[in-house]
This record gives C-alpha cells, sequence and structure tokens, in this order.
DNA sequence: GTATGATTGAAACATCTGTTTGAAACTCGC
DNA sequence: GCGAGTTTCAAACAGATGTTTCAATCATAC
C-alpha cells in the first residue's frame, strides 16, 4: 500500500531525497523534483500534499528503521547484562551500528540521506524537534542510563554534554566526509566500515575520559580586536 | 571604511546572520532581512553586489578572526616547544579555544553564527569549500602533523578520521546544543565556558584512544527487513 | 462493456524571489 | 553655495516558486 506497491511514490521520494541532498531542501524545486522523477508535478501534491508532508515522508523513510534498530539493541543489552552495567563499548557499538547501517546502504542512497541528517537541524528544524521530542529522547535516554551506570565516575551533566559530542561526531564521521577529502587525500571518506572501526575507540575513550575539573580559570577572556558595538535591531 | 563606519552595512550583515541561523539561508528573502535591518531593499545589491556576495561577507566576517587565533595559536606551540611534541591537551585547546571564543562572543551574536556555521556544509557549500581549500587546509594541516608528532602510536589514516570527528563534536558542542536539550533539561546549552571545559577532555581522551584493530569481522551485514529493491532513477 | 474511483496530465493561479532602474537625498571639499 | 560623488529610496522587472484546477487516463469490479 504505502511501500514499493506504488512506485510514483517512491520515484518521488528518492529523487527528493537525492536533490535535497545535493542542493539543500529550500532550493530544490518541486520541479527539479518531480522532472527528475519523470513524473507530473502535481504528482507531489497529490500524495504528499505539500512539499512540507513530502520534506517529512523523505525523513521518516528513513529514520523509522534507525529508531525501531536502537531500541531492540537497547533492548537487548539490557536483556542481556541484566543489573550489571553493560561494556561501554558495547553501548556506543549498539548505538553507531544502526546509524552507520543506514549510512552504508548504497543502494537506497543512504548516505546522501546521512548528509540530509547532518543538515536536518537547520532547514528542517521544525519537523526534527517534533520528531526528536517524540522518538529519539525517549531512546536516547535509554542509552543515556545504560552508559551511567557503566561510568559511575562521569558525573550527569558531563555525560549529556560527551552524548552531544558523540552525536556530532557520529554524523560528521558517517555523513560522507567532505571535510576528510580536504584535511588530507588519505582516507576514503566512504568506506563506512572503516568509519565505524575508527569511530568507536574515539567515542569510546572520550566517554571514558576522567571528568573535567569544575572551573580552572575562566579561558574565553574576551578576544583581543575588533571592539565595534554593534546596536541592537529592535 | 569597511566595517563599523558603514551602519547600513553592518545592520545588513547582523540581520542576515540572525535570519540565516533562524530559518536557513535559502529561506532568508532580501526583503527580510533589509526588513529586519530597517534599510532599503536595493542597499544589499548596492553593498554586496548580490544575495551571494552578503552570504560571503556574514562567513567572512566572523571565520576570519578565527583562522588568524588558530595560526597564531598554532605558531605559539611550535616556537615553544621546538623539536619536541606539543601536549595534545595544549594543541586540543589551541584549537578549540578559537572557536569557542567566537561562540561566546554574545554581544555580537556568536552563538548564532555558530548555528550557521555547524549548516554550513550543506546550504553554502560551494563557499565554503572554496574558503576552505584556500585557508583553512593549511592551517588544519599544521595542527594534524603536531598532532602526528605527538601521537606516534595513532596511524596517520586515523588521526584524519579523528580529526574530522572533532570537528563534528566542536561545531555541535558549541552551536548551542538543540540536541542537548532534548537528551535532558539539565545542562545549560549556552555556558559556552562549561562547553569548553567538557570539550577538551574529550576530544583529547579520543585522540590518545588505542589505534583501532585494522578489520575484525565486518559489522554491517545488511539489515534486516525492508528489502525493497528502490528502482533507479536515470 | 461500462461505471466508479484512483491516478495522471497540461495549464494556469497568485505570490514571492533577486535584481535593476532612475530619480531623490545626502556628504563633503571647495 | 555649489556641484561631484556617494548613498538611499520607491517602483518596477523578469523569472521561479508551491499550489490548484479540471479534463484525460488508468485500473478494477460488476
Amino acid at each position: 500500500m504505502t511501500t514499493a506497491s506504488n512506485p510514483t511514490k517512491e520515484r518521488i521520494l528518492s529523487a527528493a531525497e537525492l536533490l535535497f541532498a545535493e542542493t539543500g531542501i529550500a532550493t530544490t524545486s518541486l520541479r527539479r523534483i518531480t522532472a527528475r522523477a519523470r513524473v507530473n508535478l502535481a504528482a507531489v501534491n497529490y500524495h504528499f500534499g505539500s512539499k512540507d508532508g513530502l520534506i517529512d515522508a523523505v525523513y521518516e523513510r528513513r529514520l523509522g528503521p534507525v529508531t525501531d534498530e536502537w531500541l531492540t539493541n537497547i533492548e537487548r543489552l539490557e536483556r542481556q547484562y541484566g543489573d550489571d552495567p553493560a561494556p561501554v563499548e558495547e553501548i556506543v557499538e549498539a548505538f553507531v551500528l544502526p546509524v552507520a547501517r543506514l549510512a552504508s546502504d548504497e543502494v537506497r542512497g543512504g548516505r546522501i540521506f546521512m548528509r540530509l541528517l547532518a543538515q536536518g537541524y537547520s532547514e528542517a528544524r521544525h519537523y526534527f524537534e517534533k520528531l526528536f521530542s517524540s522518538q529519539y529522547q525517549h531512546v536516547l535516554d535509554r542509552y543515556r542510563q545504560a552508559l551511567r551506570r557503566d561510568l559511575p565516575d562521569v558525573p550527569g551533566e558531563t555525560l549529556c554534554w560527551r552524548l552531544q559530542f558523540l552525536l556530532g561526531a557520529l554524523t560528521q564521521g558517517l555523513s560522507g566526509g567532505e571535510l576528510l577529502k580536504l584535511i588530507e587525500g588519505q582516507a576514503d571518506p566512504r568506506d563506512t566500515e572503516r568509519a565505524v572501526n575508527e569511530l568507536i575507540p574515539f567515542l569510546v575513550a572520550g566517554l571514558k575520559a576522567p571528568a573535567p575539573k569544575p572551573a580552572e580559570q575562566p579561558r574565553l577572556e574576551p578576544a583581543a580586536g575588533t571592539a565595534d558595538s554593534e546596536g541592537e535591531i529592535a
């Protein structure tokens, strides 16, 4: 009914995903999408209601399986280890692998979507916040609690920060590595298997790091130059 | 001539930066910008030539000082330690602080720009690639080499990957933490000083992590469900 | 075959986009 | 005070955008 049985709907989704990732969501017109999908312009509004509906559908198609896998994995760990803390490595792997699997889904353009995901916070923020608070928050919290049990020396707040860093490194690392190309020609940014192999020790070590000393001295003394005050705008 | 002495130019830049960060670059019209800046519509084309010119100027205004500071810091370290390897902590701090200083520049809306930076790869990619290859690549390489000397056990490629992860965690961590809010209400995402304090141990530990074992078994066996083949689009 | 509902098609809709124009308003040296 | 150069302004420009319309086509059950 919803998938695969309806070819034009899927054609539109794939074309949209590709073009969104290539040139951004806002700058991609429905005409470019429908031309790429070899489908009539009106088909988008017919099948998805509006461009916003299409955007939602593009994200939904990919993110659903990831959430499911996240949930499956954490539940497996909880069952497996009971009240004992699961090893950090396994928790991290349980979190990273579903995303990596998405990124490595070449035939369905997974990596393209990863780039879309990395930019999601900006262009489709309202959708993300809705989606996040309804689904991911819950899952993410399970992972946080699992890590918490395993890292008694890391304060709760610090763990929150580190989860944020983890998410940043994860999306950046799996989104195809535009930056990596620029750092040096060496590593192949398309090698997801390799990316995972590199990511996990990095993240595990970061999570396990000793908690930062509370304050020391403030390191952010005001910058040297440029002291114009810049009037507010009403 | 160029800065501060020309009020409308600065007004446009600030209004554009704010709106770009709030609603994205492509979806922000010149009319919204000029209205916010209380300036005539034609002023943008008069002062910046085009919308693209304005986008460039917005990025340039913030990124110039960061690059300068990056360069200053790495040169100070090179001078200070000579042929000895500088401690990883200091290298990381020398890299993180200029960005953090930018993010904490509340009066000039630095954090807003950080969000813009985090989304920069997608919306202003062409500009970023130009800018990156002309400026950052060079600086980033100095940091990479400094770290390389200090981490002889970490293979070159692995270090490249880790630099990428570092950049991801850095932008995500300093961009105001939309995610952090959602993880849990605890930490204050606006506390840049705190973010730096948390970032540095995390990144240092990640960089120092033992190198990953080459291959093991492939961890990305194809996902369980969803086996529709998804026709290509020509 | 024919009638019913879902889908496609080409064309037009109003609106918004970045940019340009040319006249008015300034600034500043003389 | 005047006039050259810079900056502002309102108005218009051509083009692209998302959406709607309504007839044509398709599939399917009777």
